[in-house]
DNA sequence: ACATCCATGTTGCCAGTGTCAACATGGATG
DNA sequence: CATCCATGTTGACACTGGCAACATGGATGT
């Protein structure tokens, strides 16, 4: 179900480790608590949503007091800042994937990548509302946050560039281009989950072939003039 | 202070009115604080943003006790609906003036709504993540919210076709056509409200310019075929 | 070996929030 | 004039984010 789970399984706070010559059963420090605390707070994002999550609840999940997470993280802002910057790795890990999936093809690639970003989306609707809600401060106060999105998006930009090359994409601004590519399928990817597709639509629709018709409506774009 | 002034000045509980003419059913002590709590919680949320709006910071504004707004909404996520609505309204209105400057020019049409659409996002960030973030349900719960959103994506279905019958848009499924258009512009308008273009973007783009080029391999997108 | 430090975790508290129950008010209706 | 009921108020509750003060125990230097 989750995209990345964590490495370390959540262990529930009443649970004992397993660890048998340890005689005290739970340890007053921690593993690595940061790591749980993320994890758990990502869970539990997605379990409801950005709204109902709360730093005391995620401090229950992890078996620990409420101001613990206080230790790893500065506030909840930095907590969700935590959440979103991992949404952003992994996008740009999905976006590698895809070019590294269909080498000298920049077409397919970009066809690749819409659908992982779509899925991507899908499988983690709330915190993609994080990483592009504007909950979030959007100014410079998580340089951190933006360094993912930038490489992404020179990845992207990097496709368009060899389409060109290629002869498949027209010439032309490969800045716009890039950030008309993004712009398809990142609004699809909001639309379908925001459920405002299937309540729109007259015709329930299938979300891998209009995934698909996207992306060809956008090549065609892009190979156009 | 506040933007939009309700036209009828705020009364204390204790405050009588001179009861003059009065011919339309115009109710009770205060003023309609139905629509007085709505324009106010719609001020609120675009200085900050949902995470900080509170119904009690609401209440304040307009003057009366934190517990008013349950007179007239069933609870906080009600009036969050009703915040949503009028911009789900707003947003159709918006269309359909695009489609009326332009008579008989589809691809006008669809270039102006593309325009508009952006603007009425920058102008409202947050209403508009209200309307699409996932904060609210999106299953049945609250089936007036869709209805605006359903008038409108058919008027841009209608687009789609007129053009399709001039010949500027090649034949196919409306549907995917106007969720190709949609989902460009919806993407492009998060994107800008979300930081994420002038953060990643190597340059600072201009808004109009980019609403252009991106509207513009849209439209090269649909003639193509 | 031992004393010390300090990163980590805990308890207790505070203001602020959404929401419910009980009460107050006053215009509309008989 | 009596009554009702929509509207508005007060007070309370559980919950939240966050601060301060305290507790613990692994790492460190001697």
């Amino acid at each position: 179900m989750d995209v990345y789970d964590p490495p370390m399984t959540v262990q529930t706070a009443t649970e004992k480790r397993p660890a048998a010559e340890q005689s005290p059963p739970k340890p007053y420090h921690h593993g690595d608590l940061h790591r749980q605390i993320l994890c758990a707070a990502r869970d539990l994002l997605e379990e409801n949503n950005i709204a109902s999550l709360s730093l005391r609840a995620v401090a229950k999940k992890v078996g620990v007091s409420h101001t613990a997470p206080y230790r790893h993280f500065k506030d909840k802002e930095s907590l969700l800042v935590g959440i979103a910057g991992e949404g952003f790795k992994e996008m740009t890990a999905q976006l590698n994937e895809a070019v590294e999936l269909h080498p000298d093809n920049p077409r397919a690639q970009l066809q690749e990548a819409g659908h992982r970003y779509v899925k991507l989306v899908a499988e983690n609707p709330q915190c993609v509302q994080l990483m592009f809600g504007g909950i979030l401060p959007c100014d410079d106060t998580y340089p951190e946050l933006h360094e993912s999105g930038d490489i992404a998006f020179t990845a992207l930009k990097t496709i368009i560039e060899d389409g060109q090359n290629a002869g498949m994409f027209k010439k032309g601004d490969v800045e716009l281009m890039a950030l008309s590519a993004w712009s398809s399928i990142h609004g699809l990817s909001l639309l379908l989950i925001s459920g405002s597709i299937n309540e729109t639509a007259s015709a329930p629709v299938e979300t891998h072939a209009l995934t698909t018709a996207i992306t060809v409506t956008l090549l065609e774009g892009l190979n156009a003039g």
